[in-house]
DNA sequence: TAGCCTCATGTGGTCTGACCACACCAGGAG
DNA sequence: CTCCTGGTGTGGTCAGACCACATGAGGCTA
């Protein structure tokens, strides 16, 4: 197909070398001649690159406009994971369990290093999500708390994918936050701090555990309200 | 932007349960009259979703033509990875890696399912790749036999990453087959049987071990090698 | 009547050319 | 020297056209 020809050009460049995070493609117009196809063909290419989170396109001029190689290695499988689960495919049990199975991992693993820079970071959510009391505020930061603690493993891979499970159930999350929120706030913000603090002890099974318990709790309370659609 | 309409569209449409894997999209036309946009707007639209693995697109006319609703779940992943993969965002050894983290758990998990008909389908695979002799095929069983693995635990969303990574690595692997494959092909023969023996045994500890082995073995063997781009 | 064949129909695939909003920045006005 | 104004190039969107293709209804042939 015409169309895949820019994909597999721009995959192609990347592979190469000619073309790293940062870059500018050329226009749409002048990709078009080059590639020897119309404008319309590239712009079907740009787009599955850009929901692939290879590239990100501003309109203007100068040199933030046009289309810009970035690395958002999270948004192509956090938008697949969410279309898939909107149509029953994957169940939000699965994609839960495998966060358990990820982030029990990730915590074990970042006891390993935990003179990693990136714990700080995550104690710097911690203490942000102090004065974070509403609910949505809350669960960003506590999002970025869990997909920092998957960093800190140092495996780009599973904090991608962790970055993606949390992305794509965040809707499910949000729906079934329970009205009184202040007491969960409380529990979770205590279990957060439990947890870090086994990571920087070293101790990686405590750490494991005592996250996958926190996610699990989380999840059966959950559960036992409603089922939450949108 | 209004290109962004028709994912929002068909993914609320998935939600609510009006559109269901299987069911046709109307025409493009129709789609764009519907949602007040222009064809070309929803092409781009719908190009993201069949990158997505959410539908398929077919020409002509008949039940199988148009755009039509699938479950490919890997699809976007894998699309997804190897686009990363190739900007060297993500390093092949952390795909490894993730590889062998959630196989271990897939392994260990299927052992305590070891009545699922799914792994009658593993078996099959093997007896398949007793006859094949070229690499391409061999490798392709191969993949398939590793991914079926992980579906006999009874997770699809690691069903859908371990798929995904398989693909996204699956040209570097091809690129780094040895010339002499076939005391390679020996090998990897054996020990899938023997991964496979553990699992129908019920002993999950081996089967990790063992098919952990396996994919580091493989992989250090390749790594010595040229690193392979294409 | 049974079977073959043809063509109208509707699908996605692609192209062309146009207009818009926007952001920048060079160059003129004060 | 500062301000502002218009030229220029970017992506965003649209309308309309033509193509290849697969189907299936209806006519044609045996």
């Amino acid at each position: 197909m015409i169309r895949d020809r820019v994909l597999r050009h721009v995959e192609d460049e990347l592979a190469s070398g000619r073309l790293r995070v940062g870059d500018r493609l050329p226009g749409e117009r002048a990709l078009g001649t080059q590639l020897g196809i119309s404008r319309a063909s590239v712009r079907e290419g740009i787009r599955v690159l850009e929901a692939m989170g290879v590239i990100r396109t501003a309109v203007g001029s100068g040199p933030d406009a046009g289309a810009v190689v970035v690395a958002d290695t999270a948004a192509g499988i956090t938008s697949a994971l969410r279309l898939h689960l909107a149509s029953n495919t994957l169940p939000v049990v699965d994609v839960v369990r495998t966060r358990l199975l990820l982030e029990g991992w990730a915590v074990r693993e970042a006891s390993r290093r935990r003179d990693d820079p990136t714990l700080d970071a995550a104690q710097a959510l911690l203490d942000e999500m102090d004065g974070a009391d509403a609910v949505d505020e809350f669960l960003r930061l506590d999002g970025e708390f869990h997909v920092t603690l998957s960093r800190a493993a140092g495996n780009t891979v599973v904090a991608a994918i962790m970055t993606s499970l949390r992305g794509a159930i965040h809707g499910y999350v949000l729906a079934a936050a329970p009205h009184d929120w202040a007491p969960t706030a409380r529990r979770l913000r205590r279990q957060h701090r439990n947890v870090l603090a086994a990571v920087r002890a070293g101790d990686g099974d405590r750490a494991a555990q005592l996250v996958e318990r926190h996610i699990e709790g989380f999840y059966r309370a959950r559960s036992t309200r409603s089922a939450g659609s949108t």
